[in-house]
DNA sequence: ATAGATGCAAAGGTTTTGCATAACT
DNA sequence: AGTTATGCAAAACCTTTGCATCTAT
């Protein structure tokens, strides 16, 4: 079991700061572009590196399922879901959609809140 | 305004029922895995353009983030997000997070849930 | 008959990776 | 010195698209 140091390089600080910074959830190519005004010769490449090394320190979260394609279902009725982090097994989840949520969130943002989706993650029976 | 009407052909009869059978939600290529065992010569690209129309149709649902790069956040603590289905806008909802979820899910799963997360849809203050 | 769908293959867009070089500690 | 990170470019991966042909209505 080999331990690994990080380092903190200018990019990856730079990386942090821009994303610290920031409420918009921004995209790889968005941080890029950020980064590069600063770091004009940085790479794609180690935007992507340093996300995934940040997101593995706990220093950021990815907002996206998982896996990197999308999964389809044909019971449209709204419903939630259960990831398992383990095998990734997706499964329902019979339980009722809190409907009540998209009205809170709705004076929240003063929008027009029109669904919501949740995602439950954790280990499955078999996996736990 | 032109109308376009849907056929139903054998190909995307296939697909429909393939999803309606099944509950784990799968990808496009699990589903192209079984479809060819009934049309061996379908092609993958078929099978997306039909989940692309039938999602249309409001047959199935796709589940993923309306788009198709990841976004970041160094915001680490659990928080819901609203994104606007018009202009994609994502921002933080200010709101508790509801961890009584999380039991009544590990309830009915019996397994052993972690976290979850909320993505509420709509439109944003600007947009509606 | 004709608009809509298919198969094939090529192209697109996002993310990862191999390799030689550079930079921390 | 030795390990970790970078830049560049190529590759990988998932999805979309152009085009000629076919098919459902």
């Amino acid at each position: 079991m080999k331990k690994t140091t990080r380092r903190m390089t200018k990019q990856r600080k730079k990386i942090l700061e821009v994303l610290k910074a920031t409420k918009s959830h921004p995209t790889a190519d968005w941080i890029y572009d950020q980064v590069k005004k600063e770091i004009p010769n940085i790479s794609l490449g180690t935007i992507y590196r340093n996300l995934n090394v940040l997101r593995e320190m706990g220093e950021i979260i990815e907002l996206s399922y998982g896996s990197s394609y999308s999964r389809f279902d044909a019971n449209t009725e709204n419903h939630y879901h259960f990831t398992c982090l383990e095998c990734g097994l997706v499964q329902d989840v019979d339980f009722e959609v809190d409907l009540d949520m998209d009205k809170k969130v709705n004076m929240a943002i003063e929008g027009d809140v029109k669904y919501h989706r949740c995602e439950f993650f954790g280990y499955c029976k078999e996996c736990k």
